[in-house]
DNA sequence: GGGTGCATGTAATGGGTTACATGATTCT
DNA sequence: AGAATCATGTAACCCATTACATGCACCC
């Protein structure tokens, strides 16, 4: 298993740290967990899980089920943590930003300015609604995991997603006024 | 040209909007303008402008230079400004999050909290060096750009890069000092 | 009877980076 | 002499999503 760029294993083995899972355990888990800043798809789960059990970095055990198809449920092994240790160690390579809004807006003068004011208006919307889960979610964390040591940690990846959301729902308004003041002038004529 | 998921040809056709560019200048133009949102390489340059000519969507003029290859100069045609008008329309998609520096906090009980700390602090430092440039970059287009009609729309986008690069280093800071007690917590034993 | 959830996986396709290949000119 | 800039492009590779394929159980 030569070092890939990608962190799609380094994930999947963090995520079995927490204990032993499935595949579609890991799928929902990183929904309701790590959603916000993270996504992976069945496509690479399940390939991803089998390389990880022929590289030994982890293990695969079989439970049967009535009317169900088989869980394979895979749980890290020592050299699983060994090398996520590593991993989680190195400095993180940064993403390459690639963000359609801005790029819409920043070619914005093309187009009337009612049409940028609605992206802007539905991302607005949408950091709004994310402003209000991540409340939700840190008080059930704080409520269902009271003493995990984990729990620091989690809270501070919440927090970051609090304060670009509030950041970014100021930047819309603002911008909203700007946009509207562009739209006065345009049609007050000078 | 059946619709794709990558916005890469509508990136390609905005920029000839500003002007007839080779795909060396989009390139050069792209890491000076749209860089802190934005990215191609030329992989991805020169097919994708092969193809919007094939298309019809730009037209393409060759440049004969003395001791340097030719230049191949392209231009929006007026389907091409039209498909482009058309794509500014269309809400933006958005997109799948991935942020390893989160990943790796996320699991970040697993390690020493120094490593962490490391971590945030060269966060924090590529962010203040962001800001600074942000600053620098708004200073220029105003002074270059004073009266064109797409200045507005450009400040706006830098505007979202200094609400959230400020937002993240501000982020940084109060995490440092979380982990900072954290580890204070651990070797002082409770 | 039909949707949703459980549960696994593969194949096709797409989108993107990196490395390679070439070669003159100009700056240090 | 050597590095950087100008300038074009292709091929190999990698990473990821989506669609497909399968099938039982449970609820409405």
């Amino acid at each position: 298993m030569k070092a890939e760029r990608g962190a799609t294993l380094k994930a999947l083995l963090g995520l079995l740290s927490l204990g032993p899972m499935s595949g579609y355990d890991i799928r929902a888990l990183i929904q309701e967990s790590i959603g916000h800043f993270w996504s992976e798809s069945y496509g690479q789960i399940y390939p991803g899980l089998k390389r990880l059990a022929t590289a030994g970095l982890v293990e695969k055990k079989t439970e049967r089920q009535k009317g169900r198809p088989d869980r394979h449920l895979y749980s890290l092994t020592d050299e699983g943590r060994e090398e996520l240790w590593r991993w989680l160690r190195l400095p993180p390579v940064d993403e390459v930003p690639r963000n359609e809004l801005l790029l819409k807006l920043f070619f914005g003068a093309q187009v009337p300015a009612s049409v940028c004011r609605e992206h802007v208006a539905a991302h607005l919307a949408k950091h709004e609604a994310l402003l209000k889960r991540y409340s939700v979610v840190a008080k059930a964390l704080e409520r269902e995991h009271g003493h995990d040591p984990d729990l620091p940690y989690w809270l501070i990846t919440l927090s970051l997603g609090r304060h670009t959301s509030s950041a970014e729902a100021k930047w819309c308004k603002e911008t909203l006024k700007r946009l509207e003041e562009l739209e006065r002038k345009k049609k007050g004529g000078r």
